[in-house]
DNA sequence: TTGAAAGCGCTAACAC
DNA sequence: GTGTTAGCGCTTTCAA
């Protein structure tokens, strides 16, 4: 482990000059170029790295970013996996280092209140479920100079920039692609949550474009007795959704479900009864899960963009730790066709 | 951001002795009880929490553990995401904090070789695929006094202890299933791997003991062309093996399949040639992933029981941190039955 | 029972 | 151009 002081030694100068070397942080003043080079070639053969501890401690940056993340995406969806790792590539490329921990809901986060500090990482990145009562602590975090950034489905705040997605061109894009295979009555599940309502802008979009009527028929509320977010996206979900449907004797041709769990849900069902898909119905999910590949008829869905997003988020918060300003950015979704709406 | 200095003043004392009685270092002597009670409130009411910076540039733990993981499980088999909830609750739980990582192949994690120091974190964690061209590797940085564990399905080394699962009880336990269910014929998938002997042998055991023959017609090898693990554990792997299996007019009534996509390719095939499951064929998979609910027979499976090995790593790990000795162990896997074996 | 002082490895202001 | 010095916050010996 070699030091500074080794190096410094070894070149036969003050250990001052090798570090303003190393850090190309010579002022308005130089170096010869020649010792500049014995140093640096002395460090390489060293081997040398900066004690982060001792950085970090003499004022510096701790090169440490928090990431913390509230499990997101219906278990399976993969979400949580493509985001860690999206998040874990991105801070490698920017030589920062994670400091990672789940929490389950707000008072979860507040356990973690001691460690939300300038002394153990240089900005905090939010992952998952947005808890808006989290706003104001969050905000006490960013005042005592803590650089804070989301990767939510929407902004928590206006002053926390988030690495979102484009929720109307998910409402939109389906919608557009059911109808370009020749749907004419498509069914919108509708969840509760804060994206809903931009999705189904975006439906309502497509449809007018395509100059075809909006039946509130088609909009069917999904509602699980359960609390439970994840049942409410779950494959029992779609069954439901389905059987609802048909018992309201509503005619359809394509259905856009809010999860592939869902939409798998909504095949299954479909096939209970002999309907058949795509040949009478048309199905499509959304995460572009693994799932899809596992379905019955592999499944169309629309990708969340998620190692994207992460990189995104991740070089907002870099931008902040560097005093530079950042702001909400949505991305595009992307649509993946296979069979289910072949 | 209250420092020692800060409790010292205010309570009239010095700053070693802070230090001592807030980390309960008195060695032989000790306190006046009172004063040390006046220190504790004081650092209390101050909201104090040591510098982590300053604690490891002075010698002490970081409290930091690296966690450096290989893709592991097949995409959407929930692996990596159960794994890594579990190393973080693990770690925080023991006030750990957790340097996460993710890598490809064993030049990838060559890429982390700087980081892998003591100055970085206290110990590591390797978690997911061996990679056997690693050991030598791995062993210099424990020669170098880097305490290292793993989370792999075999031990690596003899000096590197593990966190891993009873393989023979796999192949045990989904045949003794299988048997219970009235199954007499049961086929083994065999996919390439280090595992696979030991699950086979178990699969042996239960049919010795039950009195059922050993036909190694139903042992039939998994071989896609391709080396992607990743696809010799897929859903189309399942569709071949059944396809395969009816070629060559092998009759079964059981299948137990080395993952829960497989299984459910397994499933499709069977369907698609109008073979009921579980009437005709019983068929049970491995991972417990949540595939296993959005099949179209919601699967039997076995599980990993990752949380817990994560569990039991991390406290391996944090053994050899403080420099006790730790060995490998083999957790024990738990059967769930669902319909597809009912 | 308590305090003073050195040192962990680094950065940055200032002096030469 | 390069070196000296102080200091970041803590632990730990040693002295009182």
């Amino acid at each position: 482990m070699a030091s500074l002081r080794d190096i410094a030694d070894e070149v036969g100068v003050s250990i001052s000059l090798v570090s303003r070397v190393l850090n190309n942080r010579m002022g308005s003043t130089g170096v010869r170029p020649e010792l500049a080079e014995r140093i640096r070639a002395s460090a390489a053969a060293m081997n040398y790295l900066p004690n982060p501890a001792a950085v970090a401690l003499s004022g510096g940056r701790q090169n440490v970013l928090g990431i913390f993340i509230h499990r997101i995406g219906i278990d399976g969806s993969g979400t949580i996996e493509r985001t860690i790792e999206g998040v874990s590539l991105a801070a490698r490329a920017n030589h920062q280092r994670l400091l990672t921990s789940f929490y389950t809901d707000d008072d979860d986060f507040q356990q973690h209140d001691p460690i939300i500090r300038k002394t153990f990482m240089d900005g905090l990145l939010l992952v998952g479920i947005r808890h808006p009562e989290l706003v104001s602590k969050l905000l006490s975090y960013r005042e005592r100079g803590l650089p804070i950034a989301t990767l939510h489905d929407e902004p928590i705040h206006d002053d926390l920039p988030n690495a979102g997605l484009d929720q109307i061109a998910i409402g939109r894009l389906t919608t557009e692609h059911l109808i370009e295979r020749g749907c004419r009555r498509i069914v919108f599940a509708c969840v509760r949550g804060i994206v809903m309502e931009q999705r189904i802008t975006g439906y309502r979009k497509a449809l007018r474009h395509a100059g075809l009527v909006d039946d509130p028929e088609l909009l069917p509320k999904v509602r699980e007795q359960t609390d439970q977010l994840h049942e409410e996206y779950g494959p029992e979900s779609g069954r439901a959704l389905v059987a609802g449907l048909l018992e309201r004797g509503v005619t359809f041709d394509g259905v856009i479900a809010q999860s592939d769990a869902q939409a798998i849900g909504v095949i299954n069902e479909l096939a209970a009864r002999r309907i058949d898909v795509p040949g009478q119905v048309r199905v499509i999910g959304m995460d572009n899960s693994p799932h899809c590949l596992l379905a019955r008829v592999p499944l169309s869905s629309i990708s969340g963009q998620l190692r994207e997003r992460a990189s995104t988020a991740i070089h907002m918060l870099l931008q902040l730790i560097r005093g530079e300003a950042a702001a909400s950015v949505n991305l595009q979704p992307r649509l993946i066709a296979r069979e289910s709406t072949a």
